[in-house]
DNA sequence: ACCTGAACACCGTTCAAGT
DNA sequence: ACCTGAACACCGTTCAAGT
């Protein structure tokens, strides 16, 4: 009798945030290809046909993965400061949080993120773009711009990074290695050349400081087509 | 005798760019889901196994896909116009041929695309922006920025419009299929709800509005920024 | 050289059957 | 109610074997 296991507090060994935790947890360390249905099973000892409980499919949890992640992006505080800097703080904040899980970012590429998590943020957005004196329509213009600039610009980094980081460790490992091909891209192609071809010794910063040039673009132009009522 | 079938022409039926079409031409008709070797295999009457002599893999395959409808992108000729013109029109044009191949843009997530045509159509815009004054620092940085914003804003369309063009036909339709949830997100998020139970007969127009404004707005930036040289 | 055919290891999803 | 186990139909990729 002392073998006899003690009975589970609860019947129930799954839930959906454990998956959802669990399929986040394979997502951060291999990416995209690496999350299988099975996969996330194994690593709750469970069998894959089990999450079907819990979840519709694979594209529903990697919906709700993505939203759970961008629950980490922070948001200012309701009414508080200026538009500008509420604005440029959430993007940033949101590129952050992409970089950090490069696989959100191409999620919303299938499906718009309508989680709970994204809705307050856009909602907070938009209240304080109203409270600024934005439009409806400017505002949503405005919200809209800066954050495709937030996908289109951390799409692009992941992916450039992917090539560096895939057989080659390193950028200057990666130019050794495509020596061929880029020596042929200098010849015909001398401009985009001189792009790939550069040290650029700190990647990382420099394309931060081409998302902060392009917020700055946008929060500009979005001032100047407020008017001065601000 | 005259059962003898002819001699093919050539013995080899197949080629990379036969491949690369049957698979734009599947990617454009089912998607991204839609494509498998064995089904651009069937499209050319062969099998699975050979398309291996030609490209390296799937992933390879949708890079040559992606890199063949670049090729669609339309680009100012060399020395021609003003440097803002013909940044807006290579966008715009990008824009449009992204929504013709929505599947071309989240392979730019895995995978930047650095093939023939990208780099032809970076180099010439490069190039105009050098004649026009901006530094190789501002040059890079304006195409990052407008390209950024190309595809996010296509990523974005693309994502809301597969939500529409689901189980739902059409923008109305999605709303009453999606009615209880709406109501539940206008109590919590009136200004986001504001957005999606708005009637806007018109959403392709109006996404388009929107691009047009951001990328006004980068334009103008980039123009205040280059100082008053030109 | 180029393509077939079969195999391998893996998928997502379903569903009876158990408890 | 919740989970297992097995099955189904499909993958990408490899590779001997044919021609």
């Amino acid at each position: 009798m002392w073998l006899r296991p003690e009975r589970p507090a609860r019947d129930r060994q799954l839930s959906r945030v454990a998956i959802v935790t669990a399929a986040v947890a394979v997502l951060d360390a291999e990416g995209t290809p690496g999350l299988s249905m099975r996969r996330v099973a194994a690593e709750l000892a469970v069998t894959a046909g089990s999450l079907y409980w819990y979840v519709d499919g694979k594209d529903e949890l990697l919906e709700l993965a993505a939203d759970q992640v961008t629950g980490e992006v922070d948001l200012p505080a309701a009414g508080s400061g200026d538009w500008r800097q509420a604005l440029a703080q959430t993007a940033r904040s949101q590129r952050a949080m992409l970089l950090r899980h490069p696989w959100a970012a191409s999620v919303l590429s299938r499906v718009p993120n309508m989680g709970p998590n994204a809705l307050r943020a856009a909602d907070r957005t938009l209240a304080t773009l109203a409270g600024a004196g934005f439009s409806p329509d400017l505002a949503d213009a405005a919200l809209t711009a800066v954050s495709n600039q937030v996908t289109g610009a951390v799409i692009a980094e992941t992916a450039w990074r992917a090539v560096v980081t895939g057989p080659a460790a390193t950028l200057a490992d990666w130019q050794r290695d495509a020596a061929g091909y880029l020596a042929q891209v200098t010849e015909r192609y001398p401009h985009v050349a001189a792009r790939l071809t550069a040290p650029a010794p700190d990647m990382e910063a420099a394309s931060e400081a081409r998302f902060d040039l392009a917020l700055d673009c946008l929060l500009d132009g979005l001032r100047a087509r407020l008017g001065n009522r601000s």
